[in-house]
RNA sequence: GCGCCCGUAGCUCAGCUGGAUAGAGCGACUGACUACGAAUCAGUAGGCCGGGAGUUCGAAUCUCUCCGGGCGCACCA
């Protein structure tokens, strides 16, 4: 039911601690060559799994149950004699202990325990002092992610689609990749035309008063973007407020302030300038809080600026992606053919997405080709000039401009790319992929990952508890979407507030014996981790329903959890007066020694390390151990179909096995010095793998809880 | 009309290229703090995996179909 079949796929560029992968391609290559030898087979993928429990030993096959039928045989009969050729030939697969037959025609592989904590523990202590692992020749890779229109404050679905993002750089990177980071923002819009109009005709304020409004903001400590959410949804309906004439006016208002800021050098676009760029630094101090940054802001007016459109437009044409259209609803456009379309030579192709209008204007879509086909460095000639923009710790962003700095960095040009999106726009980025490969960039649209993920609502419940007028047919829905435009969704700095508050009370009361400086850190600390991992437990295609109670639990399946085990541990270690990188060294040493005895006692079950991890009652060491040798296993699946989630998911049973170790076996009150050496080594192995998986979630293990 | 996503326990969700007795968390009910801090643990109850058909030795998983819910399908951005 449970069981998990290994992917063959993407192991290449993982290169640590990868017991269980190795031991995996170990068992595939054998029966390869048993059923070569046996059957004259030569069978390509052979499915190694992970059985759903222990009893059934920790790797599995059901291959003899596929040739019952080209065979003409019973599958037990099948699993027999291949178990007997595997068992003759033990002395050649190393790290396993045994194979039998199972249920109907199963063949289940038990390993040698003893040599598997050996070769986790021995792996785990290089990376104490390396944490990152960096691969000689890195794929490079492009993330975008977060992109929020930069007219008003952040609100939780973006943070759903910052923390996946985040999330998948981190994993990326773990992986060995070279990753650049970039935040899209549509300057140009009409999300940021609409705050300026507010601003201009709203508000009647001039440019210099818009200056000396976000001045004196940003002296009072207020936030912009919460100025300009209350603003924009006000906009919004000032638009449908007025007589049908006064709309119409207004309406026009609208497409004129747009007009003048994609054109540049006036005043509406300066006001527009002045308000985006204060919105996005909030957007990046807020992000900041929750662990992410960025390398890299490219913008929209740089893009239209620079004339990218333009050398796109010439290939396009030349390579007969877009065509001229004469005739039907699409006359005098130029058009490009939808995705999977079946139209005859010369037939009318009314469905086709119009890129350039019957005036001459690009489209979005149409832009938005000219700016992949520079993320895969496929435009010459053009690039963007690159401004500091913003200072992290370690590292700067930068911001897209027109002339920029004479020393930068390059970004860019890059063989994968993957774009944090949410499923609604699927439509558009299929266009964009659906160019690339009509231009004969195959490859590139092969590494072109629309990252999607849905959206995230409000229950009917959140909304009306937020002060929100709820229709009546909107109650009995499961959820309602959230909308900038109507200044109806929670704000990612309230919510991020109210966490902190309601993690610090638990601090206050907890932690009484800290100074307030640690306690703030550690309320932090635990307010994020509960955020992050709530966004990142479930998969991307589905609908969160926001709800308070939800995000603001720290028991169960929550990041607090995670992190409450990893504390524990530290704890024991503290109390117990020792490190896990000393107790590891011991327990490598002690191991050795034993696997040495070994030879001279072989078939002696029960004792020494061995012993540790035998029978029923040691159980939930060995699933531990085991857990902890899945990691590498459990990233390269989440990388290959993007699904941070199965990372989050084996963090938090990483941490339910590991409580469920600490209740049963009691650490620091074992009498046996060589158990308590392997507790110990159990408790340190249980804590990097935690620290190490949450670290990839963006989520930091506090000193205490 | 066309396309994509979803439907699994009272609620929220896992279930990874088909595989062994369908799993968690929350909620409910029982129990466990003078041992590494209970933001924890142990246990009980709770399921026609939306309905139907097909493929297969084997289907929650693949195919078809129907039902229910959501989101897209502009010369808007």
């Amino acid at each position: 039911m449970c069981a998990a079949r290994i992917s063959l796929v993407n192991q290449g560029f993982l290169r640590f601690s990868r017991v269980y992968l190795e031991l995996q391609r170990q068992l595939a290559v054998h029966l390869r060559s048993v059923l070569k030898a046996k059957y004259s087979l030569d069978i390509e993928n052979i499915p190694v799994e992970i059985p759903p429990e222990l009893k059934f030993g920790e790797l599995a096959t059901p291959v003899a149950l596929q040739l019952a039928r080209s065979l003409r045989k019973a599958p037990k009969m099948i699993a027999q004699e291949i178990v007997e050729a595997l068992q003759s030939d033990l002395a050649a697969l190393t790290g396993f202990a045994g194979f039998e037959v199972a249920g109907a025609g199963y063949i289940n592989a038990r390993l040698d325990r003893a040599a598997f904590a050996r070769t986790t523990a021995a792996a785990e202590l290089p990376k104490l002092a390396h944490p990152f692992f960096k691969l000689a020749n890195p794929p490079h890779s492009l993330v975008e992610h977060t992109s929020i229109n930069p007219n008003k404050a952040a609100h939780i679905g973006h943070l759903r689609n910052a923390i996946l993002g985040d999330t998948f750089v981190r994993m990326l990177r773990a992986a060995g990749s070279q990753v650049d980071v970039q935040n899209y923002i549509d300057n140009t819009g009409v999300q940021v035309a609409d705050v300026v109009v507010g601003f201009l005709y709203v508000e009647g304020k001039s440019l210099a008063e818009v200056r000396a409004l976000l001045d004196d903001l940003k002296a009072r400590g207020e936030r912009v973007d919460y100025y300009c959410w209350d603003l924009y949804a006000r906009t919004s309906q000032w638009y449908e407020q007025g007589s049908e004439a006064e709309n119409a006016e207004r309406k026009k208002l609208r497409y004129a302030t747009l007009h003048a800021i994609e054109e540049g050098g006036n005043e509406t676009a300066e006001v527009a300038e002045l308000i985006s760029t204060a919105v996005l630094r909030r957007h990046l101090e807020t992000m900041l809080r929750l662990g992410i940054e960025y390398d890299f802001l490219p913008r929209e007016s740089e893009i239209l600026h620079l004339k990218f459109w333009e050398v796109a437009f010439e290939e396009l044409k030349q390579k007969g992606v877009l065509y001229f259209e004469t005739e039907g609803k699409n006359k005098g456009c130029w058009v490009m053919r939808r995705p999977g379309a079946e139209i005859a030579d010369g037939e009318l192709d009314e469905d086709a997405k119009a890129i350039v209008r019957s005036n001459g204007t690009v489209t979005y879509v149409g832009k938005d080709i000219a700016y992949h086909l520079w993320k895969f460095g496929l435009l010459p000639g053009r690039d963007f000039g690159y401004e500091k923009f913003f200072a992290y710790p370690d590292h700067e962003c930068w911001i897209s401009a027109m002339q920029g700095e004479a020393d930068h960095p390059h970004f860019g040009g890059a063989s994968a790319i993957y774009n944090v999106i949410d499923s609604r726009q699927s439509d558009p980025q299929a266009n964009v992929i659906q160019a690339l490969r009509g231009m004969g960039y195959t490859a590139q649209a092969d590494h072109y990952t629309h990252f999607s993920y849905e959206m995230v609502a409000l229950t009917p419940r959140c909304a009306v508890e937020l002060g929100y007028t709820v229709a009546e047919e909107d109650l009995s829905r499961p959820y309602i979407e959230v909308s900038g435009r109507k200044g109806f969704g929670v704000k990612a700095d309230d919510l991020i507030d109210k966490l902190i508050a309601a993690t610090s009370e638990e601090v206050e009361k907890r932690q009484t014996s800290r100074d307030a400086t640690e306690r703030e850190t550690i309320a932090r600390q635990i307010a994020i981790g509960a955020l992050r991992y709530f966004m990142l437990k479930f998969t991307r295609n589905s609908v969160i329903a926001f709800d308070f109670k939800d995000a603001l639990s720290f028991e169960g399946e929550t990041g607090p959890y995670c992190q409450y085990a990893a504390v524990r541990i530290r704890n024991i270690f503290r109390k117990g007066g020792t490190t896990p990188e000393n107790v590891l060294a011991e327990f490598a040493e002690l191991a050795r020694q034993r696997a040495d005895a070994h030879s001279e006692l072989a078939g002696q079950q029960g004792s020494g390390i061995a012993g540790f991890l035998a029978g029923e009652e040691n159980e939930d060491i060995w699933a531990l151990w085991l857990r902890a040798g899945r990691r590498s296993l459990v990233l390269d699946q989440a990388i290959t179909v993007s699904e941070p989630a199965y990372l989050a998911k084996h963090a938090f049973q990483l941490a339910q096995e590991f409580n469920n170790f600490y209740h049963k076996h009691h650490i620091l009150t074992e009498e046996d010095a060589e158990r308590k050496t392997f507790l110990l080594a159990t408790a340190a192995v249980a804590l990097h793998e935690l620290v190490t998986v949450l670290g990839w979630l963006g989520i930091e293990t506090p000193e205490a809880m």
